[in-house]
RNA sequence: GGGCUCGUGGUCUAGUGGUUAUGACAUCGCUCUCACACAGCGAAGGCCGCCGGUUCAAAUCCGGCCGAGCCCA
């Protein structure tokens, strides 16, 4: 019977979940390992990169559970934000600002939930037992109330504050237009040469927007541009209007578009908004929300962008500073809804405090661990390149509300720590009217940033400003897994915010995954038809094959996603299986007393070596070089070769208990990478004896103590073996077939097992030969010592030794008056007998005779 | 454009200076073998992306190029 997967992946993630195994006991002595689980985002179904994701998160917690230590491991989802309203909007037919707020709030909880309830049974299907007991979604009063306090309390030690920044507008709509709302139309505009009057000199600038020379607050030019070397820090007086700029460097200026000298204007784009960050230029308010030019632009002000473009375009030809133009494409930003252009425009937002901290940002990532190292890098640069702080206000509906309320002269008043959760928007002001001004207050419209939410999981993990005691045991947590694609939100904004609110680290380690990747190797894309669902795969495969695909990735890298693990986990899955049905098959049928033999002190150290590397794989993360080690010891060392080897002595009582324990030690070490194989193996076969209620009870195996020599012998006897069984396959003789004798060839003495061999191979005799075989040279090679040595003479050297092969049988061989020693020297040969066929190996040869 | 990462048989992958480059999947032989044919044994298949450099020695280190992925508020 082979292994049902299905019916065992059900019934024990029901035991798992009845039994409470892996829930977090908050009394238990052990010490806690804890996982800051990343929340989920709860926008759709699972797809393969969080099944991929969370079985890697999943195995670091099984380890830690069965190394002995408690597990924290809490489940978590994140749902506040702007996919989830894009979502209800498609699914409702409806747009958010045209609806009710509260109400669409209220179907974006709902429609979150609904998924929410769907990713945990998925969740349960891959076997990843994240702890129920401890849940949060950042929606819930309870998380936002965290998200509020610590606002508030970095509102107190003047790390929240107000100020300008612009945002993407819609004029048309009159409303804020996030990053992903932006819909890109490539279009045809005008780029204009125009001439900016200097001391004695003219420059010419290039610009698409004529309208914003008001706005104008310099011009850049490239540091490295000759033509403009001698102009640099002088000023010019700007066309039309009485004012003067100065001239600036700026790496990112393109020297080769158009004249190479570009207005920059506060604040037209981007671009323009780093360079004032860079330089401090002045925040000014050329354009308002309907989309018209302030009172900056003079005798302009009041006209639309586009009227005033042509007039200021028709007034500066007729001034003569109008040089040129010539039409070019360009991606202009649109609203997604109005197809309208947008505009960059200036609007007060909250900000916490960040670009102050780049020196501490660093310390702190340095003093985290890094897994793969590499990543750490990414964060470093992110840090270096930061130019203004974290704005923290969104203008959208649903997340946390900001605590606070503002008159109409702008003052404000925040709320107190014990009226959250608070929404300003239903709830009263925590004072009657503006401490300032008397004016009368109005809850603010505006939302936090969802990073804001999502990176105060470690503090609101650890219970933090909840329970004293709790923070003071959890925190800092031991691991933050998380993608590499955000670890410029939030990894760095989870590293603020727990150095700002506790002065230490959130974590001690931090795992970084890749993305898992279509079988092309390119992105997955439902347009592209390459998508592949994970629940397809289980049901075909199986969990824990599933998992084997995962573990066998590098932490780290970017994997193709590749259907054949799944098919070779989910016969490794198998091999197990039919491992515990041998051992149950033989359970009680031991009638002999016996001692251990060389094979079982060889099977002891290849167990050993295994449980180390395992274990140092695990402890750092390397679930490729763990599944592999496992993968030759239990399929290789133990199913190929230890277990055909016992087979004929099973009788034997210490024979049985040592495979038994190898077996019950293959299971454990692999329980966290295929826990359902695990789980039905340890109740099948071990739970009677061993009494723990799970395989997870179980602890990671310890090193045994075996025969150094005796392992050796085992080794080779466990290499005649297979050569033996090899030459009865090619002589067409069954396995199962009684043969007259097996002979071992060599010219030395061999050392090994003669009872085990005629077992297991079912020869009635054994015999040793000596010193007939016929060796014939098939290449000869120096080691790198020697062939350092003799530099350029190794190739004489080498003919040498092809003309004499003789020579080899010294120890030692002169040549060019040097003694050489023979072991410097590798041979390889290949052997004959005459009339019979042998296998070769391990400085040996076996024959066989029916 | 910048930062980081990757590029190894048909496909995918291990391998951070020195035996005959690891293994999987697919292909082709042979074998029902008393745990497993979802198995075992064997065969074929590679100028380790390209070019240059360092070295007695490079898949591995350095430089350049080409291609792919993630991120750039």
């Amino acid at each position: 019977m082979p292994y049902d997967f299905k019916d065992s992946e059900k019934r024990w993630s029901t035991f798992w979940s009845e039994q409470r195994i892996f829930r977090y006991d908050f009394n238990s002595s052990k010490p806690t390992y804890s996982i800051d689980t990343p929340p989920r985002y709860a926008s759709g179904k699972m797809h393969i990169g969080h099944a991929f994701h969370y079985s890697h998160i999943d195995m670091v917690a099984k380890y830690h559970r069965i190394k002995g230590e408690e597990v924290f491991f809490p489940l978590c989802f994140d749902v506040n934000g702007m996919p989830i309203e894009v979502n209800v909007e498609k699914k409702h037919g409806i747009k958010m600002r045209e609806y009710d707020r509260q109400k669409f709030v209220k179907l974006c909880e709902e429609f979150a939930e609904e998924n929410i309830q769907a990713m945990i049974s998925q969740f349960s299907s891959l076997g990843i037992t994240a702890d129920p007991s401890l849940y949060f979604k950042t929606d819930s009063e309870m998380y936002r109330k965290y998200t509020q306090i610590s606002f508030i309390r970095m509102y107190e030690k003047g790390l929240a504050y107000k100020g300008k920044h612009p945002v993407n507008w819609c004029p048309r709509c009159e409303t804020a237009i996030a990053e992903s709302e932006i819909v890109y139309e490539e279009r045809e505009v005008f780029l204009n040469d125009i001439r900016f009057k200097g001391e004695g000199f003219d420059l010419v600038i290039s610009t698409t927007r004529p309208e914003l020379i008001s706005s104008c607050v310099a011009v850049g030019v490239n540091p490295k541009d000759e033509r403009y070397a001698n102009i640099v820090g002088k000023k010019v007086k700007l066309p039309l209007f009485d004012k003067s700029v100065k001239v600036l460097t700026d790496e990112d200026v393109l020297m080769d578009f158009g004249t190479g000298a570009e207005m920059i204007c506060s604040v037209g784009d981007k671009a323009d908004l780093k360079m004032i960050y860079k330089h401090s230029l002045p925040f000014l308010k050329s354009i308002d929300e309907q989309g018209r030019l302030t009172d900056l632009a003079g005798k302009y002000a009041g006209l639309p962008v586009k009227e005033a473009k042509t007039r200021i375009t028709e007034d500066l030809k007729s001034s003569g500073d109008f040089v040129s133009s010539i039409k070019i494409k360009q991606n202009v930003g649109t609203c997604w809804r109005c197809g309208t252009p947008l505009e960059f425009l200036q609007k007060e937002q909250w900000f916490i405090k960040s670009v102050d901290f780049k020196d501490d940002l660093k310390k702190w990532s340095e003093k985290l661990d890094w897994h793969p190292p590499f990543m750490k890098k990414r964060l470093d640069d992110w840090i270096d390149s930061l130019s203004w702080d974290w704005v923290v206000s969104r203008q959208r509906y649903f997340a946390t509300p900001i605590p606070v309320w503002e008159c109409d002269n702008g003052h404000q008043v925040i709320a107190r720590e014990e009226q959250c959760y608070v929404d300003p928007l239903v709830d009263p002001p925590p004072v009657k009217e503006c401490p300032v001004c008397h004016h009368q207050l109005k809850g603010s419209e505006e939302v936090f940033d969802t990073w804001m939410d999502s990176s105060i999981s470690p503090l609101f993990n650890t219970f933090y400003a909840r329970d004293d005691n709790l923070f003071s045991k959890l925190y800092p947590m031991s691991l933050r897994p998380q993608g590499q694609d955000i670890i410029r939100t939030w990894a760095y904004y989870s590293l603020l915010r727990g150095n700002l609110m506790t002065g230490k680290n959130p974590w001690n380690d931090i795992m970084v995954d890749g993305n898992v990747m279509a079988p092309d190797g390119r992105p997955m894309h439902a347009s592209w038809g390459n998508v592949v669902d994970p629940k397809v795969l289980l049901e075909k495969y199986g969990a824990d094959a599933f998992r084997y695909f995962t573990a066998s990735c590098s932490l780290g890298e970017d994997t193709a996603f590749r259907e054949r693990d799944l098919v070779r986990g989910q016969r490794f899955v198998n091999k197990i299986f039919n491992l515990v049905s041998f051992l149950e098959f033989y359970k009680g049928k031991q009638t002999a007393d016996d001692e251990l033999r060389a094979v079982d002190h060889w099977i002891l150290r290849q167990m050993n070596s295994a449980i180390q590397q395992v274990g140092e794989a695990m402890d750092n993360f390397e679930f490729d070089r763990a599944i592999r080690t496992l993968e030759n010891f239990i399929w290789h060392d133990l199913a190929d070769n230890y277990v055909e080897t016992v087979k004929h002595r099973i009788n034997g009582r210490k024979t049985y208990e040592n495979v038994y324990r190898v077996l019950l030690s293959s299971i454990t070490m692999i329980a966290p990478i295929f826990p359902f194989i695990a789980e039905n193996s340890y109740q099948t076969a071990f739970r009677a004896k061993e009494g723990g209620r799970s395989v997870f009870d179980i602890h990671f195996p310890e090193k045994v103590p075996f025969d150094e020599k005796m392992a050796k012998i085992g080794e080779t006897t466990s290499s005649a073996i297979s050569m033996i069984r090899d030459l009865k396959v090619k002589e067409k003789i069954s396995l199962s077939a009684d043969i007259d004798s097996a002979s071992i060839l060599s010219s030395s003495e061999i050392e090994l097992d003669e009872e085990d061999v005629k077992g297991t191979i079912r020869a009635r005799n054994m015999a040793h030969e000596t010193g007939e075989i016929e060796e014939s040279i098939v290449s000869i090679k120096l080691n790198p010592e020697l062939y350092s040595e003799l530099r350029e003479r190794a190739d004489a050297f080498l003919n040498k030794l092809k003309e004499n092969p003789a020579l080899l049988d010294n120890d030692v061989i002169e040549f060019e008056g040097r003694k050489i020693r023979g072991d410097k020297v590798a041979v390889t040969k290949s052997y004959s007998i005459r009339g019979r066929k042998v296998n070769c190996g391990d400085g040996f040869c076996v024959s066989i005779s029916k």
